[in-house]
DNA sequence: AAGAAAAGTGTGTACGAACACACTTTTAAC
DNA sequence: GTTAAAAGTGTGTTCGTACACACTTTTCTT
């Protein structure tokens, strides 16, 4: 049959009567060549529409490729931060043959000279790129700027820093992500429903970040027009301990009856929804990411909405961009906004199948 | 630098004191090795991790894979089949180098001719795989029987016919886009208000497919509990003509007034929100697919919620698992369905931007 | 016990690109 | 007009794997 292979250096040189070296020089822009062949080579490129083998390239020059990731520990394999690091760990084994070499290390919210230790680890390691989520922002300052005296490549993803030389940030539009809350939660509430806003804070919490979620949120019913305004409480619960969540919220009912919705601005609207569960009320929630808990509660109709960041995607597009970087010197977007899936009942499924 | 490199056939080598083409003949299991040897080198596989590379496999075997892909054609590079094939262009763009060739083919919606013309092509072109979007029930089918003759491995995507042999199915699940349609729209309407559902013909239409959204969309107004029941009415018009559309809506309009929301079962809600502005009606829209027209209107906000079916992510899945099937001899799973996206005005930038 | 068949093993070449090295030709210097 | 430097060019080896081929050893057969 035909079966016409690709166009190779070697075919470069059949039709230009050159050799492979001459062509290589070209291709390479390295060494000297006379005008006259680099001329007939270029237009050779372009006639047969050549284009480099990357799995030879690879092969031969045989270049490792360390990258470094640095994120929060998942204290549960459910937990949110599984979720990056198996896409970071996904996209390494994509590129293993490509010379790609993952060392995933992880750090404790609860505890910031964990996150310094790693990070002098991996200074020590002298890698050729790394994936960082910043939820420290004095210590991950400290360790960008070591880096970038380094002049070692790196990545945020899921949450940023402002103001430094990373390559990409890839992680979901914060201020977006709340406004979104606020609109999809707004239909599903009768005419006088209030909201609860409910920040929990885990370790060391990133104020600023919850800080922007709720103002995005606030935003929509600010600007939504027509729309009777809405009472709108929050509370800060600081622990994740189910006694004490029980007791804030039930503290926050007593005094505010009249709550048909509840926005919670991390990943345990379940513990939330549970309570309502518990104490037969019937308050619509709306929260963030397919966690283990919150795919639970979904299933029995208990959580309405749950915005997802594609946690997965964060990881192996930052190794992705990482990669292209590398072998192909392209620079990636500043900012890779990923997309917020909106998820119900009835599509929750489709993504948790869909490891994409 | 330690920069230690993947284990390659030669450590086993050397690691067993045995000849490489002793251990080629283990992981292959072809040939005759005596067990004393063959343990040995099992066992080595394992403890230093050996995994063949497959960029130097490729490499040598130099084998080529054609893929023909057959979809309809995109009247306008802003029409949804234009997204598929790009998808599927894109995927065989990142196997190139591992001998994936895409032959990529159209067909128009109106001509079943061409369809055939097509398939025939493809017979004659005698490919490793196909990628069919079988919207012509009676053509497709008599394609794949020729396919299944010639043992040709073929995945669908986008839509499916049933009891074949084909590899997988990469699509939406159709009714529940329907149901998942009817979720959203309900709680954007007032209590009283009717809801139309538009069914546009255009070429043969898949009349099953809009079957199935249809009846997923009212399922949702049968199960939903404790709420009150909602007139639902339903037109189909045979035409995407714009004068068509308008005559055939304002036939319905007149004569339902009180249509608080309308479900549009294909690409083509921006036709029927463009109405409503034209003629100051408001009316929520709910509709299927990011093309243009609907980005536009989306923008302007006349179109409430789009449904999205991942389309270019189900070209570049087909590829992958046509790829996997051929490389690692992989079964995909046989029912892959795409997450069926959400998006809203303030979600649609990121979907567009994202090309995953 | 000889010989053939079967079983078991190692070597060499190929894939496509990169690069070191060696080699030839041109140019410049005096 | 000789020589050296600069410019220009081709060859050979390498990466990790697959496979054809050649080769050695063991096992049957009669």
């Amino acid at each position: 049959m035909d079966r016409l292979k690709k166009t190779t250096i070697q075919d470069i040189a059949d039709y230009t009567d050159i050799s492979i070296g001459t062509i290589d020089r070209v291709i390479h822009n390295r060494g000297k060549v006379s005008r006259i062949k680099k001329e007939k080579i270029e237009e050779a490129i372009r006639v047969l529409d050549f284009n480099p083998n990357l799995l030879a390239r690879t092969l031969v020059l045989g270049k490792q490729y360390v990258i470094c990731s640095l994120l929060p520990e998942a204290m549960t394999p459910e937990h949110y931060w599984s979720l990056p690091k198996r896409g970071v760990e996904q996209g390494a084994q994509n590129y293993r043959d490509f010379g790609i070499e993952l060392d995933s290390r992880t750090y404790s919210l609860f505890d910031e000279s964990s996150f310094v230790e790693n990070a002098k680890a991996i200074l020590e390691r002298n890698p050729e790129g790394v994936i960082l989520a910043p939820l420290f922002e004095r210590e991950s300052t400290w360790f960008i700027r070591q880096l970038e005296k380094r002049k070692i490549p790196y990545v945020f993803i899921d949450a940023r820093i402002s103001g430094h030389k990373n390559l990409s940030y890839i992680g979901p539009d914060v201020k977006a992500s709340g406004y979104i809350a606020g609109k999809l939660l707004d239909p599903l509430l009768a005419d006088g429903d209030a909201i609860l806003i409910v920040n929990m804070v885990k370790g060391i919490g990133n104020s600023a970040h919850t800080g922007t979620i709720e103002r995005g949120f606030r935003d929509f019913f600010k600007t939504a027009e027509g729309k009777p305004r809405r009472k709108i409480g929050a509370i800060t619960i600081p622990s994740m301990d189910e006694r004490e969540v029980v007791r804030e919220l039930t503290k926050y009912y007593l005094r505010n009856p009249g709550t048909g919705g509840v926005f919670v601005t991390n990943s345990n609207a379940h513990l939330i929804s549970k309570y309502h569960t518990d104490h037969e009320l019937d308050i619509r929630v709306i929260g963030f990411d397919l966690v283990q808990g919150n795919i639970a509660e979904m299933k029995k109709g208990t959580i309405d909405f749950i915005i997802s960041q594609r946690p997965i995607y964060q990881g192996t597009q930052a190794v992705r961009s990482l990669f292209d970087f590398f072998v192909n010197k392209k620079m990636p977007t500043s900012i890779q906004y990923v997309p917020l899936d909106i998820i119900i009942k009835e599509s929750m499924d489709f993504y948790i199948r869909c490891q994409g």
